[in-house]
DNA sequence: ATAATAAAAGAGTTTTTTATCTTTTGTTTA
DNA sequence: TAAACAAAAGATAAAAAACTCTTTTATTAT
């Protein structure tokens, strides 16, 4: 479904959300544990995560990873895109490009109500609404 | 969303439904020009799909691919759980082993939802009728 | 100032996926 | 039975994805 890399990203950003908080920050080494993730490939996703402001950090002692108040508020659907691209959500299922309204492939239309379905998902799957309500039920993130 | 691999062996699974009808036969040359997929690469894919009784191949001159009664009626699930492997269909979204009903990740119900869709439309996508329906509307199966 | 800490950056390596090339085996028809 | 044809099989090669290691830079606290 996603790579890799977008698996973890998605799951460290969700445990930044949910362990950097009023302050505090969550090092890479608490990252790659907390989701069972390489650490110095977890280490590389962030960078670039941090790259595009999606997440902030800051070196030395006591120093981390953490979310400003828009980083919080990312959606699942902006990590992926952010990754993967957006052919997930845009891309024709049998992988052709010239598949579309005009052009349509054998399963076009059913393939787009589920693409469409996954967006909307993904973009309702905010950071700091998933904490909230994983507040609620015990949370895994390890694989 | 699906490996490369089993984007071509959907395409050239429909490609040959819809070209070798009443005893004629399509060449690998055919299909890979048909679907626009690396020639050897192809038939590769067909060999692995031959081995599983998927789809039937005659050697020699005339020969080609072609599907028996049986291989008309393969749906795409089928085609993709015998190439990418079900994890699509019951793999987590964010990439947890653990991932279950008793230890939801913060997306499991959501996901569960999209896959089950997705599983559905394929499983409806069998090659007999999708012939049937292209044969309505114009069809393409080049990237 | 200096030592310790932790991320950033850069430079690999390994594994998997995708793709190509060559040889072999089986089938048909002339 | 020989030549042509076409898939099967096997062996490589190239590209991308996943992962690791080392050095540098910035920050903090002593």
């Amino acid at each position: 479904m996603f790579s890799k890399t977008c698996e973890y990203a998605m799951r460290a950003m969700i445990f930044i959300a949910q362990n950097a908080i009023d302050g505090s920050k969550v090092g890479v080494k608490a990252i790659a544990s907390g989701i069972d993730s390489p650490e110095h490939f977890i280490a590389k996703i962030l960078q670039d995560l941090g790259r595009k402001n999606m997440v902030q950090s800051s070196k030395g002692p006591n120093g981390g990873f953490y979310l400003d108040e828009r980083s919080s508020k990312i959606s699942l659907a902006h990590v992926v895109k952010t990754i993967d691209g957006d052919k997930f959500f845009t891309g024709c299922g049998l992988g052709l490009n010239q598949c579309s309204e005009s052009n349509p492939c054998p399963i076009h239309n059913q393939f787009k109500k589920i693409r469409q379905d996954t967006l909307t998902m993904l973009e309702n799957a905010r950071l700091d609404r998933l904490v909230k309500e994983m507040d609620l039920s015990p949370l895994f993130l390890k694989r």
